[in-house]
DNA sequence: CAAGGTGTTCTCCATTCGTTCTCTGTGCGA
DNA sequence: TCGCACAGAGAACGAATGGAGAACACCTTG
């Protein structure tokens, strides 16, 4: 029963636990065998017997459309990749940011798990970014972005900033003599040229995560 | 009882749960076959049968317009997911993707800890951008894309594409009756028009992460 | 009463789909 | 080199599913 699950029969649990959820209906063998790049039913067929067999499916029992994730009965959590036990992080998402508002506040104690290489890091929390005023450094509407807390930033940097104590935005900054330039990243926006006590550096992002449909 | 209702009886009940709070009395077998698309009373009694005997409808016993949905009681409670994996995910981080070069392997075994919601995604993988070919995309060099290994896309999502087996791209792909078009998202270079047999899809991105220095 | 609407049951049919089978190929370790 | 585990293709079979249509019983209405 401690059977290791070969490289196709992970394959196809993965396939299953990314669509399943999101089909109407259980998908079939052969609509598997599309997503697995599969031409023959009689093929899948073997590693959805092997599945079955280890506890992660439900027994079909030639029922159709019974391609079916076992309850969550079996903890037996993610075999496959004997991997090192890399704890990811997980950071707060305080809100969004967009060009010309304030920070929106979410719902209190959102948060958004993270990799690992932004483990420990207690300086940091995430923006959910509204608008396309960071397209041009591809930085999209709907994107995440990993924030350092930090009240200043070196010139070219991508910062959430403040002026006059609102309107937090994500502009690449200019810290000149006297003054500081907030460049939008998209062709149709203008640099807001402003006196450096008017600004209020939050943060440097220092990553994006995006997630496609 | 705990039968697993059929597609044809999910679709019955979906109707049901979306037209008869509206409609001024409780429809007719022949109004539910117009709203499925059906042309046989018979048909349609036989998913009726199924779904009262599962408990999801009221016995009809004869009665004119006794389509009725059963009582609350059955909330039949969404499976959902039953994880919640607090644990990051390491995917193999398998080379780099460009436009006009195959995949570059990487040292073996090199490997990319991303968030935990790539966990158990042991269909997925990782590869660095080379190269500017998807920058109006947001997707720049040096990127890393996460990526479902997949042998089929829908249009419109952006994939690993190999063309005539080598030159490895990350393009929007558009599937035509007779063509593939892949898509650069560079304004400066051309759509690739290609006969379907000659792509090869290796994958599709799923999300995107960035580091800022 | 007749007519039409409606639920019920039945038979017949087509397609989909799970299942099993054989055959082939590949990579790996003894 | 052989054997074995893994992987895939494809054919064939039968069960599950879904549908059409006819026939009938019951009811309401004119």
């Amino acid at each position: 029963m401690a059977e290791r699950l070969t490289r196709r029969q992970a394959e196809l649990l993965g396939w299953l636990r990314e669509h399943a959820p999101r089909l109407p209906h259980p998908p079939t063998l052969d609509e598997a065998c599309r997503g697995l790049g599969l031409r023959s039913r009689g093929s899948l067929h073997k590693h959805v017997q092997a599945l079955v067999a280890a506890g992660l499916l439900e027994p079909m029992n030639g029922r159709q459309r019974g391609l079916v994730l076992a309850a969550g009965r079996r903890p037996e959590p993610t075999p496959a990749t004997p991997d090192a036990r890399p704890t990811g992080a997980v950071l707060p998402l305080l809100g969004r940011v967009a060009a010309g508002r304030p920070i929106e506040a979410l719902e209190d104690d959102a948060t958004i798990e993270v990799g690992a290489e932004w483990a420990g890091r207690v300086d940091h929390y995430a923006l959910t970014v509204r608008g396309d005023s960071m397209i041009d450094e591809g930085i999209h509407d709907g994107d995440i972005v990993v924030v350092q807390h930090c009240s200043s930033a070196r010139n070219g940097q991508i910062v959430v900033a403040l002026v006059d104590g609102v309107s937090a935005t994500l502009k690449r900054i200019e810290q000149q003599y006297g003054r500081v330039v907030l460049h939008p990243a998209n062709s149709s926006l203008q640099p807001l040229v402003v006196e450096p006590d008017r600004v209020t550096i939050r943060g440097i992002v220092k990553g994006l995560i995006r997630r496609y449909g």
